[in-house]
DNA sequence: CGATAATATATCGCCATACGATACATCGAT
DNA sequence: ATCGATGTATCGTATGGCGATATATTATCG
């Protein structure tokens, strides 16, 4: 019913979304509002994660120990910065790894359904190891 | 907590569990308990559907007419059997497409974080077009 | 022949989580 | 003063995968 041809339906997103926030945090500490926009940003608007979702995940990674914050305001505004635990690290490796062999799962399933994704065979930059 | 590390977690397979489902019904006519075991084997155990999951998501499908069944016992046992409908076939296109796309936006995060799917580029036959 | 396992479908309650709505506070610009 | 953007937070709802459970039939083995 709902025509948004160019949005995911939540449920794909479901289980993917915390690596998402943990492999942007990888790079560099932000805070939540930059989490949202560098999302949508890098997906070309396709991936959008509203306040109500980004907060309580935020929240529950922290429960976990996976990602640490602390408030700053010394730029004026009041903002609550995270940043990657050892944990979140070793978590990030360990749902990279298990992504790509789901992908994989999917492609094997999927034989004559998918296209080749070009942007994934040219942009893999393997600076860092998986496990 | 849960030490599985040869089966993904559920909110990985959310929302593409239809998607897989509807890409092997594309193949050939198959009964509820086949389906099981088709992507039992093709993940190599990795994915796994259990009835619980499996009968609800048949009815859904079925409900949404995207697949069609009948009972077949000539063969002794009470089978009910499926088989994509027209509006499922174009569903899979789309949602095929969908993932895809979804696939390469992980991909745009998670750079750096990819091994290689040495699978989906081999195994690709583009026997069909997506949309 | 009786017991057990595999086949086959179905449903129920639980629970995690993505979402929209809403709230609230601050800052810059008009 | 007002308004929009920034920034964080929480609540209720809906969805759907999961384990447990039920039920029936068939095949197998002792």
């Amino acid at each position: 019913m709902a025509k948004k041809t160019d949005k995911f339906e939540s449920d794909l997103l479901r289980g993917s979304l915390d690596l998402m926030v943990l492999a942007i945090l990888d790079q560099e500490d932000q805070y939540g509002y930059l989490i949202q926009k560098q999302i949508r940003e890098a997906t070309e608007g396709k991936v959008t994660m509203g306040a109500g979702t980004m907060y309580p995940l935020l929240h529950r990674l922290e429960g976990d120990k996976l990602i640490r914050s602390r408030w700053d305001d010394s730029s004026g505004r009041k903002r609550k910065w995270y940043s990657l635990t050892a944990a979140g690290k070793k978590r990030l490796a360990q749902r990279a790894s298990q992504w790509n062999q789901y992908a994989e799962c999917m492609a094997q399933l999927m034989q004559g359904w998918f296209e080749p994704v070009a942007s994934a065979k040219k942009q893999i930059r393997l600076n860092k190891k998986t496990t």
